[in-house]
DNA sequence: AATAAAATAGTACATTTGGCCTAAATTTAC
DNA sequence: GTAAATTTAGGCCAAATGTACTATTTTATT
């Protein structure tokens, strides 16, 4: 990736985040970034391509700093800090996912990554509480299907919490990832059994 | 309200569900009617006069459709048929939903209209969760704060399965509601007594 | 240094959109 | 039946936006 092109992508996303995508126009980032409206197409022909791109940053972010918490101990500790890189990567790029309904309906590309990467975090995840109940952390399902569910709901949740946050918390705080993140860990306490629990205050209580 | 205004409403309301809020204009809905576009704005000066608009039908229906579930014969029940009949209102009106983060930006009244109505509604769960509680359905917190914690995680789940459901299903799957309700009481089991499965079960699946 | 390629700026055009004003038509009220 | 009001339509304007074309400047290559 250009020099060049990395600092208009900057401008984008800071303009992005502040006012939201459908409100900035291609002009307005060009002049921003203090060139003229026809190099900025010449660098990106249009705002889907800035878009795409910004998206293409993340998911390499995302894939670069994963690598570091493979070794994890224990599943909750392994669940805790990808969550906690996850949702900090995200809430950097939290333009995507305030308008993420928008984006994805205007970009067939976009929409089948996204849709390709949640079955990928679903299986994870699927597969983080089942060593969680081999190692009695987490109780067994209680009916067919009671884990999937909690999956769902977790992914909605992951989805959603940027859009949340922009609704109810005011812009100066900024702890929201720490309170999400906290809303997030909490989906798995009530399945913990009672060693479960105390590995969960010990991962989480550092 | 006026018998045309009605009308215009209706159409505004599926256009809007159909290609998103920003997508679609003043004239457009006025083609459809079959009117100019100065009649529209004659009745409507502009787009956010008609979300505005949609958006107190769409509490109206709310308020009204509620009343008819006041006597449950216990908080679980109580619990999912407001969950049924809310979900189902919303769906309806679910162009709010998807742009919601959008429409309470660029609408001040409504955001605080918004928050008030999140507020009672939070209260309303902490009510229920109380009431079972000490009739032995669900038990006692684990923590402090777990059943809050509960409850923000409803909050944001509520608000976001209309906007998931744009993503993740298919147009043509028209059992949507039911499989957010599904996902919505699957928040609350893990936290039921044996006495409050038994009663669960018995609910939801007369 | 000469030449090719890449980057930048300027301009112009068509389209869309919200807003505004005026005039005609229709309905309502007396 | 007539006057007043409400409703409707048409036209016009200004701003914004995407897009395309051309010309100039800068950078890279040899």
């Amino acid at each position: 990736m250009n020099k060049k092109k990395e600092i208009l992508l900057k401008i984008a996303q800071l303009l992005f985040t502040e006012f939201g995508v459908a409100e900035v126009s291609l002009r307005q980032i060009a002049a921003e970034a203090g060139i003229s409206h026809s190099n900025l197409i010449y660098h990106f022909p249009s705002k889907n391509d800035i878009i795409i791109a910004l998206h293409h940053q993340l998911m390499e972010k995302a894939i670069g700093l994963n690598k570091q918490v493979q070794a994890a101990s224990h599943p909750l500790q392994g669940l805790y800090h990808s969550t906690k890189i996850g949702f900090t990567i995200l809430y950097e790029y939290r333009f995507l996912m305030i308008d993420l309904p928008h984006i994805l309906r205007d970009n067939k590309i976009l929409h089948n990554t996204f849709l390709d990467l949640e079955k990928l975090r679903a299986d994870m995840y699927l597969i983080e509480i089942q060593k969680a109940t081999d190692q009695n952390l987490m109780r067994q399902e209680l009916y067919q299907g009671e884990y999937t569910g909690l999956i769902e709901r977790i992914k909605i949740f992951s989805d959603a919490w940027i859009a949340s946050s922009a609704i109810y918390d005011s812009p100066e705080n900024n702890n929201v990832i720490e309170k999400y993140i906290k809303l997030f860990m909490g989906f798995f306490y009530p399945y913990l059994t009672d060693m479960g629990r105390s590995v969960f205050d010990e991962v989480y209580f550092q």
